[in-house]
DNA sequence: CAACGGATTGCAACCGGTTGCACAGTGTTC
DNA sequence: GAACACTGTGCAACCGGTTGCAATCCGTTG
């Protein structure tokens, strides 16, 4: 067995208290003590047991990530943020796969049983109730890139869907396409309802510019491909907003295959500004969302809610931008 | 705070003991108490508490999630299949994000206080010290995609990159090449040297075929695009070897951006067979990794271990097989 | 009807820590 | 020299479970 408490206690010739003591911070011990216990502690190679001080102190430093979709690269840079700035701050990323579970019950069951001090659902799919279910379970929880509700009940961080929509909308307007259409991600996705209402009301409002639209079976390549085929095949419009970058790929892809130029017969604006957007030989045109500072104020967040648990609901959001590249018109 | 056993034991009218046996498996206890016991567990909320009862058991079912590498797509696959495949067992990943932190202390210090049942070190840069000092450290391990040494002692599931090497380099001059080169991932790396260590072998043995080298900073697409602009600027061989998939796709970028016609003035292989290279505009000759099965048997592995942690430590090595596509000659 | 044996059950100790409280030691003040 | 205020320390209870052991219950058997 491990090391524990009482072998460095008796080793250092003090209480098991002076040991635990000198291990917490800004409790009482001389330095006398403290230097014979960590000499000791050294000696025998003693590392403390978080799970057993979890248990009088209610706190396991572990946050519960969720997250539902493990197919989209944008979600690698996210993990990647998210796992760093946690462990900066002494936290615990737990990883929990939905893989297609769209009822919170059973992660969140889970989640208990491992008395996370916290849970960041970091999806732009779920609805605001699947975060919800957490709250009302008395978990603090932050909706990372969630939907953004004018009442909410939950922390969400992430960036306002619609006036995304609406951005997208003019700049096709702007780069000279009048028939234009969305090629949303699923249709049970917040994010893809929310980005199409305010593609529409930007399209609805402007004369002489008509609108189609229809949904790809889940934001990734090859959903997008298809999708965009499918498109083509039932005669392409001039420009598509697509739901994200993936499918935007997928997309370009499915169009250079059907032999169709891009920018001038065929334009294409994504969302997110995923690394590989940049890539030459992609060179996407694309809505840039902030997800470091998304992710930053995210953990910032949770940080937060440990020592405040009540802490009044908030969403906070970050403004987008538009990212030019190759795939719509010059103007 | 939480519903703990004494409330469902005070509920439900028997001892805690009772409410324990009940929810372990294989106790001894009656059906009548079990049914009162469940009901009140039910009408509480009664989640047990995994932390509190590792505590006598020994057992958290965390197992500890290692890796180096957030800019790969590929790792994106490999978290979706070792969270999936994890929690289909009842067991937890723990993530952790090295970020450069060549030196295993302070996450095994960290994995240590956690608890962790195992460690997977999913890496295929990482010495093999690395998972080494988990295993001196008692804690079982798994080195997946890590290199394969004659004499293991520390478990390895992968593949034989020295063959995979010797593979690529057979494929090129296959394809009727003859200036070959290898473009590596960082040479420190050892997945690199092995794959490297391979190729020259064959390149060597093959009288008219001339060989060189260079490596990239990393594995990432920016990484591999600046290595070939390099290699351009120098006088580009007629084919490279690109040390992953990832490198291939940079490479392939700045071969184009400099107007190199590919596969016929300039070849290029990978290697991973990540989802990104069947995509048609980019349509990667590779060669192709078992992912699936490597992650499945490093599971199975891990499971193992729980069991019987003085397992002998064994090599698990898959087979690769090239995938031709569109960046080789036809032959 | 008493002895017997297997199935249930509760008691109490324990897992590895934390912490309120009482007490001891030290130095200061009048 | 006594009263006082601190600082450090150990005791013991507790966090939420598990488990060895002894006691109890119940149906059988001779």
């Amino acid at each position: 067995m491990a090391i524990t408490l009482k072998d460095v206690a008796l080793r250092a010739g003090v209480s098991r208290s002076a040991v635990s003591r000198t291990f917490t911070e800004g409790a009482s011990v001389s330095e006398g003590t403290r230097k014979k216990v960590k000499k000791a502690a050294e000696e025998l190679g003693y590392r403390p047991n978080a799970l057993a001080s979890s248990l009088t102190t209610g706190r396991t430093k572990l946050i519960g990530l969720v997250s539902d979709n493990f197919r989209n690269p944008i979600f690698l840079e996210v993990f990647d943020l998210f796992t760093r700035g946690l462990q900066e701050r002494g936290l615990r990323p737990l990883l929990v796969n939905l893989s297609g579970q769209k009822d919170p019950a059973q992660s969140l069951q889970m989640l208990q049983t491992y008395s996370v001090d916290a849970v960041i659902v970091a999806s732009s799919t779920l609805p605001p109730s699947f975060a919800e279910a957490f709250r009302d379970a008395g978990v603090p929880v932050v909706n990372s890139f969630g939907r953004h509700t004018t009442n909410p009940n939950v922390h969400v961080v992430g960036i306002d869907n619609v006036e995304c929509g609406r951005m997208a909308a003019r700049a096709l307007i702007d780069h000279g396409y009048r028939k234009v259409a969305f090629l949303g991600g699923p249709v049970e996705a917040t994010s893809t309802q929310d980005r199409f209402a305010g593609f529409r009301e930007v399209i609805r409002a402007t004369p002489g510019v008509s609108q189609t639209h229809s949904y790809a079976a889940q934001y990734s390549f090859e959903a997008g491909y298809a999708e965009m085929q499918n498109c083509i095949a039932n005669g392409p419009a001039e420009a598509y907003f697509c739901g994200d970058d993936v499918l935007s790929v997928g997309a370009l892809s499915a169009a250079k295959a059907a032999g169709l130029g891009v920018p001038d017969q065929l334009g294409i604006i994504g969302l997110n500004d995923m690394e590989m957007a940049g890539w030459n030989n992609i060179s996407l045109t694309t809505i840039h969302q902030p997800i470091r500072q998304i992710i930053a104020s995210s953990i910032e967040l949770v940080t937060a809610m440990l020592n405040d648990s009540t802490r009044y609901p908030e969403a906070r959001l970050f403004p987008c931008h538009i990212v030019e590249r190759g795939t719509l018109r010059r103007t």
